[in-house]
DNA sequence: TATTGTTATACTCTATAACTATA
DNA sequence: TATAGTTATAGAGTATAACAATA
């Protein structure tokens, strides 16, 4: 059925869509931007990094990245530490506030999922996950065909 | 299960971004910009309208449209029309090929959710379906509740 | 020679505030 | 007085290209 598979696209989309105004409100009470969001949850996930290795998780060019950089510098949530080994490039380093909005990041993210699947039955819940991975995994070889 | 709520968010917000990035293929494709993707499918959707229309449809001010509708008039996609009643306000109004951009987009809507679910069987699309309603409807009480 | 990061430059999206024309 | 849209101004994110320091 094409109907419910457009409707089922669109409903993703829509979550996704709520999902990142929720978004934008936990950047207001915190002062950050989604930008900068992503990078200190990349940072999170990967501990401190080069920026070279930032550009790469985040897929945008290492000139965005030292703008962003800068900005987090600026409010306080990281520093640029030097590279133990080679010294063109820095580490990109959480500081204590830094940390503490990784750590509520990671909270409102469990927090929010529970939330929304927790009153899920969980054979049904094991379904709808079952089916997002397969569709991600078609997507993944769709991109690879037309790249 | 925390864990499997958590892990069901993080694949949508994954398929999510994955279908963003596929956005932005079509964009090079097509010489168009998210943003202004988004207000030709909203002109799809109802028809012309004035920009305070589109302004509130879009979730944006009313000077973001005044940039935007410029892009669009520039590249041949829209053009500004007398409103018939109100000499203040103007008919966006999409082209031959802005009709033609909202023709392909419905199109590559409809194939791209053809080819993600229609592998699914029936009775657990439905079951998807399902589910993504009530996380939607959960997640719109949240907002509010918040606001 | 290749890589890391920055400076220079430019474009898009977004916002607020002040203004004009019209209702 | 209120509304529709624009001009003015500003900031963030993004990109390419040229450059410096280092590998």
């Amino acid at each position: 059925m094409t109907d419910t598979a457009t409707a089922a696209l669109d409903k993703v989309l829509h979550l996704s869509s709520l999902v990142s105004t929720d978004l934008t409100r936990f950047e207001q009470e915190s002062g950050l931007t989604v930008a900068r969001v992503h990078l200190l949850w990349g940072l999170g996930l990967a501990g401190p990094g080069t920026q070279q290795s930032l550009a790469v998780a985040l897929g945008v060019t290492p000139r965005n990245i030292t703008g962003l950089v800068n900005g987090l510098v600026a409010s306080g949530h990281v520093t640029r530490e030097p590279h133990p080994s080679d010294r063109r490039a820095t580490l990109v380093t959480p500081t204590k506030l830094g940390h503490r909005a990784i750590r509520d990041l990671r909270e409102s993210h469990i927090d929010l999922a529970e939330q929304l699947f927790d009153h899920v039955p969980a054979q049904r819940l094991a379904a709808f996950v079952k089916t997002l991975d397969e569709t991600i995994a078609i997507f993944a070889r769709l991109m690879e065909e037309e790249a």
